[in-house]
RNA sequence: GGUCCUGUAGCCGAGUGGUUAGGCAAAGCUCUGCAAAAGCUUCUACACCGGUUCGAAUCCGGUCGGGACCUCCA
């Protein structure tokens, strides 16, 4: 079985089969850092992580290209507005350059914190001013884009004639232009969908370049067509980002490229959904984000309580990426406990060993097992169906602990099934869903607990539960768990 | 207003027309010196009204509710 992504572009899933044999080309757009991001941010970033583990586990060479937005995003829809980095900038009377610095280090941070593995390549805006100086250039000569006063505007009533602009959402040009607000009389532009691809900088301007058509900045949609050709190419596999930029900043793209090169970006465009707060889309606007430290830490009225970084991916890993999702203080406590469960599953799984008695092999058992094993795949083939992958997993708990209890004789299963059953639960625990051990135990803390262990064996040999007692409940105040196991032998773990 | 998405048991959430998704919570039992953990069992839902079908949570139509995009936002 192969791989089907959901192509918004087609609106249903379609069979993945990349441009060049063996090797995916994905262009992710990233964050503007001009702020701290928040959950729904994250989520996004989450969801391509995943997407992009699981291509490598398939094989293909993949160069994941996720941008860095550091200028000439504006502020509001007005066309004339400042960028957000001069704008802060100027009110924090600092370089625009600091504020880039400040939130890209936090964006790294975060998602290290998260178990994000970092892109092939994370160009910056700033970084490819002359590139989208030459793309602006070309779109002119082509006859898509004019100027007025030392701005360029795309024209999209124009391209429209040529290529259907509203393509990706599946919109027509009269409905666009009737969803849209009547054009004030100080506006420059010609059609009420044009876009600014370069922008005239007014000398007070912190971040400005010179170009042929004066001082000025990029315009917001410009720099994704300039660095995805760059490094992917005019035509490439994938590309995603938030559902939310699909009507707009990659209409746009799609429009740019189309303009410059004649031809599509993509050939898959995949949507990430939204995080919603009662459900509510998460959103810098309406200042309902919750920023990721708030989480961690625990500090935030809507929340009981702090979670893991761990915690908040499996959260969003019980759920398809393409459905909003909730986000409350019981649904991240109740992922926590799942991912306890399902983690210390694991944990167990990697102990078992295949014995040598010649016990009947339970046939049954055994293909349920593989059954369960095999689906795996065949859910993550399936655009990418976490959920249901978390669903077999967890039909697996039971026989895992199981076996460890003795309840079921490891030789029920086969010894092949049981090796398979070890690598896929590595594969896609660690490898694809990129999750981790939370808390680190170290040497020191193993050997004062080997100690403590055979003190209480002592004492309960001795039927001296004081004693046992004693050391179990002053170790639960510390925030360590010593459990009994089946047999005498004692296991423990931080809460 | 336009374009879409969506409504699933106490909560979160998968669901390809016919088979118990799963997690959390709750209850009972087993195990245990007592716990915790674990195992077993119970709770079997699909907004509403029609239609298609032998059969619909799943397809179609309508009604009502929620949301997104159309304006900066992953």
């Amino acid at each position: 079985m192969s791989l089907k992504i959901y192509n918004t572009l087609s609106r249903e899933k379609e069979f993945f089969i990349p441009l060049i044999p063996d090797h995916v080309g994905m262009y992710v757009c990233g964050p503007t850092v001009y702020s701290n991001l928040h959950l729904g941010n994250c989520r996004t970033f989450i969801s391509f992580d995943i997407i992009y583990r699981y291509l490598v586990y398939l094989g293909y060479k993949v160069r994941y290209v996720r941008n860095i937005t550091d200028a000439g995003h504006l502020e509001g829809d007005q066309d004339e507005g400042d960028d957000k980095f001069s704008k802060l900038a100027r009110l924090q009377k600092v370089e625009p350059m600091e504020i880039v610095q400040k939130y890209t280090l936090g964006f790294h941070h975060v998602m290290q914190l998260l178990n994000n593995l970092p892109p092939s390549i994370e160009p910056t805006a700033t970084g490819h001013i002359v590139e989208q100086i030459e793309i602006t250039k070309q779109i002119i000569t082509n006859g898509y884009a004019y100027e007025v006063n030392g701005t360029i505007y795309f024209d999209v009533e124009k391209y429209n004639k040529a290529q259907p602009y509203g393509i990706l959402t599946n919109r027509k040009m009269d409905d666009l232009l009737e969803g849209t607000r009547e054009l004030g009389g100080q506006n420059e532009k010609r059609g009420r969908l044009d876009f600014a691809l370069w922008i005239k900088a007014k000398p007070e301007h912190l971040m400005q370049w010179p170009s042929p058509w004066g001082m000025g900045f990029p315009g917001w949609h410009i720099e994704c067509s300039a660095m995805s050709e760059k490094y992917l190419g005019k035509k490439f596999d994938i590309h995603g980002g938030g559902i939310d930029l699909a009507a707009t900043h990659h209409t746009n793209e799609i429009a740019q490229s189309q303009a410059c090169y004649h031809i599509s970006p993509a050939n898959f465009w995949m949507h990430t959904n939204m995080l919603t707060v009662n459900g509510i889309r998460m959103s810098k606007s309406l200042g309902n984000g919750f920023l990721p430290e708030e989480l961690f830490t625990g500090n935030h009225p809507l929340l009981e309580k702090a979670y893991t970084p761990m915690t908040v991916r499996f959260f969003m890993l019980q759920t398809h990426y393409r459905s909003t999702l909730d986000f409350s203080n019981d649904a991240l406590q109740a992922s926590e406990k799942g991912l306890k469960r399902l983690w210390d599953a694991y944990e167990v799984l990697k102990q078992l060993e295949f014995g040598s008695e010649l016990l009947a092999v339970d046939v049954e058992l055994d293909a349920k097992v593989n059954k369960l094993i095999n689906e795996c795949d065949e859910f993550m083939n399936d655009d990418f169906n976490t959920a249901k992958v978390l669903g077999s997993m967890f039909e697996l708990v039971p026989v895992i602990n199981s076996i460890k209890e003795g309840l079921i004789p490891v030789a029920a299963i086969s010894a092949e099934t049981l090796s398979l059953l070890q690598q896929k639960f590595k594969i896609y625990l660690e490898d694809v869903f990129g999750l981790q051990k939370s808390t680190a135990n170290n040497e020191l803390l193993n050997g004062v607990m080997d100690l403590l262990i055979e003190i209480r064996k002592e004492a309960k040999a001795k039927r001296d539960f004081v004693t046992s007692d004693k050391i179990r409940d002053q170790l639960a105040e510390t925030g360590i768990n010593l459990k009994d196991e089946r047999g005498g032998e004692m296991s423990w773990e931080v809460y």
